[in-house]
DNA sequence: CTGTTAGCGCTTTCAC
DNA sequence: GTGAAAGCGCTAACAG
């Protein structure tokens, strides 16, 4: 069982000569759904078993080019922030028969060199929870590579796109907050060029203007709980004092709680704060963010579903999919 | 630039035709390290660049037996708790000319047919993050994959780990708490089965032992806020008063603390409590945990080395390296 | 239902 | 320094 005197692996012909069969016959036993007679199937099999043989999907992407692989692209920031993602789709892409080849960015766009090594690879398609050029985006199309953005839209090329529904969300959050008698609001936006961040500030500027109660201040972070907490101390600094504060994301909404109380304010007596995404942290007890929670199971099955139909038929007319997230009322506002 | 006929993609072939040079020029030129001269590999690649040609890296994979693949194994629960580790180590695997296959596991240990996609897509290596079985150890071992396990060992076949060393971590903890005073100790230990969850279980109860105060009572949990909440809770039902509670991990902490906090106990006024691990939260204002950091960024360098070391030399002795964490001092524990 | 014959796109000898 | 030929492990027609 153990201990094989480490020779090259075996190949389809040493499982054809073993079993005493012809070496398509070995390849057709491993494919489902190919015609073979159940005697057949099963000398080979046993035959592989001895030998330990594993059909080499590299060669089986070379004949059927389809490597079965899918490149996924993150950037570092946002795998911290928002970890669930990367293991649903992982998970979800494996149960389609399909590999994820992870490529991460430290910085928020996608060097060059991920993308030449997704063309290398022969991807069958690629998911983007990162920021993509315009031309990059062009470059999948060009190379005939599915793409799927996930929380982001492109206008360039035939792309598919997956999102939670930033104007809704903050339009409930607004909302929300206006109904309670909130007058006075800072927002902590996202970086400049960050769809979901451009979007989220928007739908919140309007909001806020619709309801003839400009906002006071904005101030941008990134993402991240530190940036809440600088934006926060800047936004007071120059707004004094708030009824409530809008925050892009979660992460930089807890940064600007815990700012908030070290500043002696009671959240959400004195001012209410509300985040957006409802990652884990946000549930906690010292937070209780009022949050719009994003449909991660949902989104991460459409992205892979939008993906595998192009794959099939790269003909598919793009497509945008957008998805309303959970009001998660939380104990940060008062709502 | 753009609108390429979608044909199929540019082979060697095509770009030696149009180079007007042999194949084997196209191959070389594009191989680092060949011998070629400047003339050649400028016709090359200018006539590469006119078609869009990238090598194949899966035909390449075939002749040279390199897949330049290596398999990432983890677990949900732990890309969760700590996402710092999967970007440091895709990166720094990239910057080996390496990519990584990402096989996520909902439960704990790792599925078969994991193992099976392994197999068969010739990865170089892989590196566990995950719970292998002995059995599934000894399949790299026979499958001459090398393995290298992260913050885990085992006994079983050559395998390279690398961990933060969970002994002298959990000493530094202990020690600090029974000089300041602290007597009456509770544990939230991880998971059974566990190899950090057992080793920081042990490494916490033979210190405690040792001092003459061996430990009142000990829950388990699942890593996870919530089961760190559920365990403090359970803890105080079986303990009564505690002055120090020793968490396996950071995210198990700040449930204790939170669930602490709601008892209406003071940290680390009434109750101190330590993590493991050194994660983001941790550093949060509300929290400021009293914990062990692990060296993150040089334990993932130190794996991916010994991986590929054991890659280009199958024959390398097994090795074990063990790296000390950092003592955050935090303000969750009087110290 | 099974075997034969060509490739898939590349690297690797080996001549020249 | 360059080209020709063989082969990596497999699938895809096509006969039979």
């Amino acid at each position: 069982m153990s201990s094989k005197p480490s020779k090259r692996a075996a190949t389809c012909y040493d499982v054809a000569r073993r079993a005493g069969v012809s070496q398509s016959s070995v390849s057709r036993s491993f494919r489902p759904g190919c015609v073979i007679s159940p005697k057949m199937r099963d000398r080979v099999l046993s035959a592989a078993a001895e030998l330990g043989y594993h059909p080499n999907a590299l060669a089986q992407s070379l004949t059927t080019r389809r490597s079965n692989l899918v490149a996924i692209l993150i950037s570092t920031v946002t795998n911290r922030t928002y970890p669930e993602m990367l293991s649903a789709l992982t998970d979800r892409l494996s149960q389609h028969g399909m590999r994820a080849l992870l490529f991460t960015s430290e910085s928020n766009l996608v060097p060059a060199d991920a993308l030449e090594q997704i063309w290398r690879f022969k991807v069958d398609g690629a998911i983007a929870i990162a920021r993509l050029s315009d031309e990059q985006v062009l470059q999948f199309n060009d190379h005939g590579v599915p793409l799927v953005l996930y929380n982001r839209i492109s206008d360039i090329g035939t792309v598919g796109s997956v999102c939670c529904d930033s104007v809704r969300g903050e339009g409930l959050l607004v909302d929300g907050l206006l109904a309670a008698g909130h007058r006075r609001f800072g927002v902590i936006a996202g970086l400049e060029h960050s769809h979901v961040g451009d979007e989220r500030l928007r739908a919140t500027l309007d909001r806020l203007d619709a309801a003839g109660l400009p906002a006071i201040a904005v101030k941008r972070g990134g993402y991240d709980y530190a940036s809440g907490r600088e934006a926060f101390d800047a936004l007071l600094a120059e707004a004094g004092q708030l009824d409530a504060v809008v925050c892009a994301n979660d992460l930089m909404a807890i940064g600007a709680i815990d700012a908030a109380r070290e500043q002696g304010l009671n959240v959400p007596g004195d001012l209410s704060v509300v985040g957006f995404d409802g990652v884990g942290p946000a549930e906690w007890a010292s937070y209780r963010l009022s949050t719009i929670r994003q449909p991660v199971e949902r989104m991460v099955n459409s992205a892979v579903t939008m993906l595998l139909d192009r794959v099939e038929d790269p003909d598919q007319p793009a497509e945008r999919r957008l998805f309303m997230g959970e009001f998660i009322r939380g104990a940060s506002a008062r709502l």
